[in-house]
DNA sequence: AATAGTTGCTAAAACATTTTAAATATTTGT
DNA sequence: ACAAATATTTAAAATGTTTTAGCAACTATT
């Protein structure tokens, strides 16, 4: 039943013409060749008679082209990396291109693992949330001239293009508006690790509070499965605190749960503010502000960027590093009750 | 610099042996082609050595297999799809495939187009959420003999494994509870369509409240960009309405919004509950009652299904349908406001 | 009338593998 | 010592493309 799929020589030997006639025609390379109309238009009419597709694996060998982008995020089930990949997606198959992609969680062995996969699979560029410790591994991919775009955070050591956000003022902006709105006792809840992102959202809480004289109150989280424990312990543990920056989505998700479960008012006990913006928080009562990343921005950035350097193979392009600006997203979290 | 990748050639020359022999060696074929172990040691030690990795592109070429995935959901940046999405992709990688995904947005040219990407890169096996009228699309892939796994729907004129809940009895045991809290005015609101789920879970719907003699009220949404207005319309008409079952987590997560926005107060105005259970429905204030489908082993029996026909080479194996039930997870929104 | 140029097409090599079929080397049996 | 059996290794074909280099057959130029 399901004949063998049609080849580039089955439609030569049935047109009584060369293989090389149909893959010129069929490459669009026919008028260079100087092909004749006629049979330009033999070849078309049959091809799509018969619904031939060439093999786009045979073709990649030949090429060494895959039309395939490698996307490796931290977590594909966190709306964040959701969105952006989501919006990638897009744009790359409206260019022609396929996305394939892996979640990271952070551990460097599965991203070292991921990018060999990718670099066997010849794709074609890479764009990558990297964990740390992969430095190498993505500057073997430059040395081969691929393209590499980062995202959230770059591997200061590697000079490649990325697309970040301004976290260092972003969580300086939040903390001083939290001091702004009164409050005194101000702690960082944040998922910690030499990332860049992470580093300049501590950076930015801590010039804020050193320049009004508060003191700081950090509780660094591992990258566990499960962060309740010690979120707990922790908002148990201090009780003078009355504002709470958190540096993740996931870290604001479990500390919120935290607090409803040790009847922790919001605002009235203790103010709220959370990176990443998301239907969770502005659903929340009171709604929880937050500081949000420009989605759409950096999706677009992104794809525009390396499909730039696909397009120019790479070949004399500086490399880009565009900071975006978040917006803080004030809501009824971090306003202090009325008296 | 970045010296031409080698080849099993390479390998074969510098031993001055066959690549023969390198190939039946690096594919385990050593014993039953009666390879000498010493040929067999120097062989891996030397390629060890060198880093050579087989070309993934040539190999697959050759065999007609590609250890590649392709995963067709509905939009990845919804948490329930990205859930599973990263479940699927994590026991996926450890059996050694890897994952190309897209979104279809439930569009079915997409989706098509899609399909034949995929098909064109030589997947091996499918695992989709499908929108209508790609019937035959799906078919022909299984007149191909391509596994094909679908999930959170079916397509009933199809038959082919699929993964999905009880969608009708869970909308059913939902709205059942409702009338059981007393409410007597229980809206649908929910994206409508053809598909099987969403067809279910109207008729789980209409068949509590037909039990009851209650009056049904459904708002059928399009799968619009932006919901707000057809929701906000509907309940601004609809003035007696005492509760509302939403029919997907992205529904409920707009009609929450409105619900805000037009000063509703849930449960005390109208009580809610959702399917799909997520951060948001849990830290909503109050939390938001839900259908929770099982995601992991939605996951577990999808992919368990899928890697089953790849090693079977899909022979003799029947197709499964895999009908998962759902929990209703009960939380505040759904309780009446004590009196 | 020979040379050069153009037009329209194609044979063969190359991409990197796996696999079939067979060749060569070694051992065993008589 | 020779045939048969067995143990190793390999040449060549096959997978489906693109691309290089060039062949014929005209037409135009000297």
């Amino acid at each position: 039943m399901s004949k063998k799929r049609l080849s580039i020589v089955d439609i030569a030997n049935n047109l009584n013409i060369s293989k090389t006639t149909v893959s010129f025609i069929l490459n669009g390379r026919a008028k260079e060749k100087r092909i004749s109309t006629d049979m330009v238009e033999k070849v078309l009419k049959y091809v799509k008679e018969v619904g031939y597709k060439p093999n786009s694996l045979a073709k990649s060998l030949r090429t060494g082209k895959s039309n395939t982008i490698g996307l490796i995020v931290e977590d594909i089930s966190n709306p964040f990396f959701g969105s952006i990949a989501r919006l990638i997606e897009d744009k790359a198959y409206k260019n022609g291109y396929k996305i394939i992609y892996c979640s990271t969680y952070n551990d460097t062995q599965k991203t070292k693992d991921m990018i060999n996969m990718f670099r066997d699979r010849h794709v074609d560029g890479y764009i990558i949330a990297p964990p740390q410790g992969v430095e190498e591994d993505i500057a073997s991919l430059i040395t081969e001239s691929m393209p590499v775009v980062l995202f959230d955070r770059y591997l200061p050591t590697i000079d490649t293009d990325y697309v970040v956000v301004n976290n260092q003022f972003s969580a300086y902006n939040a903390t001083q508006y939290l001091v702004g709105q009164g409050y005194k006792n101000i702690a960082l809840i944040t998922f910690a690790n030499d990332q860049t992102q992470m580093v300049d959202r501590i950076k930015g809480y801590q010039m804020a509070l050193k320049e009004h004289g508060l003191k700081q109150l950090i509780k660094e989280l591992p990258f566990a499965e499960d962060l309740t424990e010690s979120i707990t312990a922790f908002l148990k543990s201090r009780k003078g605190i009355d504002a709470v920056l958190f540096g993740t989505n996931r870290d604001a998700t479990y500390g919120i749960k935290i607090m409803h479960s040790l009847g922790i008012r919001i605002p009235e006990d203790i103010a709220v503010i959370s990176f990443d913006d998301s239907d969770a928080f502005e659903l929340h009562s009171p709604p929880i502000t937050t500081v949000a990343q420009p989605i759409e921005d950096m999706a677009e950035h992104i794809i525009t960027i390396l499909l730039d350097k696909l397009n120019n193979n790479g070949v004399g392009t500086k490399n880009q590093s565009i900071v975006l600006h978040t917006d803080l997203v004030v809501r009824g979290s971090s306003q202090p009750a009325k008296k």
